[in-house]
DNA sequence: TAGTGGTCTAGACCACTGA
DNA sequence: CAGTGGTCTAGACCACTAC
């Protein structure tokens, strides 16, 4: 069998694992673990650089790879279609259409989308349930100057999350988790009481630098997002 | 100048930003993308590989590579060491020791650390300050028998997380994020009102397929965790 | 079963940077 | 300035899978 770069990479982390390799200690180069391995330089050299992209080894010309001293940096977390992540939990979804107006864009939102005075937004409020039972509330505010037709669309039936991925080609965007207190309005739609800590994730999208959507998902108490790495 | 895997992976890019190439849409295989862009078919295998690792476009055998009708999928956290992470901020940082016990396994935590019963754990809680002011709560379980010399471990001055980072080489690991309300230990530790809605990270460690340490890392009132992508 | 991506190779040149 | 990683090439064989 030829060495393939997974064989290399399984096996250089394997020497992290074990302790052979330390933290902050410097791995041979490229060309000795080629010859080391029966392989040819381009596998070791993706083995590597794979590991250095998942944050565990850290490459320098000259000074050569070493392990990192603090291994594992970074996660990575699905973001997944509201529909997506309840069928795949079993469930059965259901969509709601809470609210729709058309207004004037309010201040604290100007900045956020880089919008002018007076100009109007699309604001939708949504209900997301699985098998019946509250699972998340969707707060959005859609610029109808990028996304056309926008103001015509029904979104009765389909969430605008859905409308917009089916629409829109690409985006730039920035979500940030926190956690609220409920207040009234939460509470009665997801079915807790108000002050009661709910899990909340906020993303502003972009299209060519331009703002498209601003959208507050707030989910039902006890929510909890999970990934290993 | 000869192309570059980036050339071919932003001139791609671009497309599908730009809506020639629409989600669903299929793109030509990499002898003719290589042909068009007069470079090797390795260089377009690269440049697409990225773009499908980001979440960007899928790769399938036979029927080649689709723009995604999601497009964006995954964010990837930076998990910083809380020092660094309030050293960013510019800010002050300081470190105190709260509670420091070895004491039998209690039986919620046996499960998650897969721990016999009556086995000895060690308990630490500490706080991290920003500025002076209350910045992380930190409630860590550690496993002695995979951390050598732990319980002997001075943690007076410096956090368990630096020190374990230190110390093992590697581990697997599982972080979940949510919003809790604060009781009245947390309330007082973060100067906040009992009740509060507070996030909270978990985040149990492995080395080599044992359980190390479960901690749960409770920000101050109104933290956020952002990233971009 | 034919088309597409997945990967390896051997060699080459280049870019960065630490000693 | 010499050693290391970064990348490209041209060709080859293979693995998967949609048709």
């Amino acid at each position: 069998m030829t060495v393939t770069f997974k064989d290399v990479k399984a096996d250089l982390l394997d020497q992290i694992a074990s302790g052979v390799m330390r933290p902050g200690g410097l791995l041979p180069n490229e060309i000795d673990l080629a010859e080391r391995y029966g392989c040819a330089r381009a596998t070791v050299n993706r083995a590597m650089r794979e590991l250095a992209d998942e944050g565990i080894v850290e490459r320098k010309r000259k000074a050569g790879t070493r392990v990192r001293m603090a291994p594992i940096r970074q996660a990575r977390f699905s973001i997944p279609i509201v529909r997506e992540e309840i069928a795949a939990q079993g469930a059965d979804y259901r969509y709601a259409l809470v609210d729709r107006t058309v207004q004037a864009v309010p201040d604290w939102l100007r900045g956020r989308l880089d919008l002018n005075p007076g100009q109007d937004v699309l604001h939708l409020v949504c209900m997301h349930y699985a098998d019946g039972m509250p699972y998340q509330y969707e707060d959005r505010w859609i610029n109808p100057e990028i996304v056309p037709h926008v103001i015509e669309a029904d979104f009765s039936t389909t969430g605008p999350n859905e409308w917009l991925v089916a629409e829109l080609p690409f985006s730039n965007a920035e979500i940030s988790f926190s956690a609220v207190e409920a207040d009234q309005d939460l509470a009665d739609h997801l079915g807790c009481s108000a002050g009661n800590a709910l899990f909340r994730a906020e993303r502003t999208t972009w299209l060519q630098g331009k703002a498209v959507t601003l959208v507050r998902l707030t989910y039902r108490r006890g929510h909890r997002m999970t990934t290993q790495y």
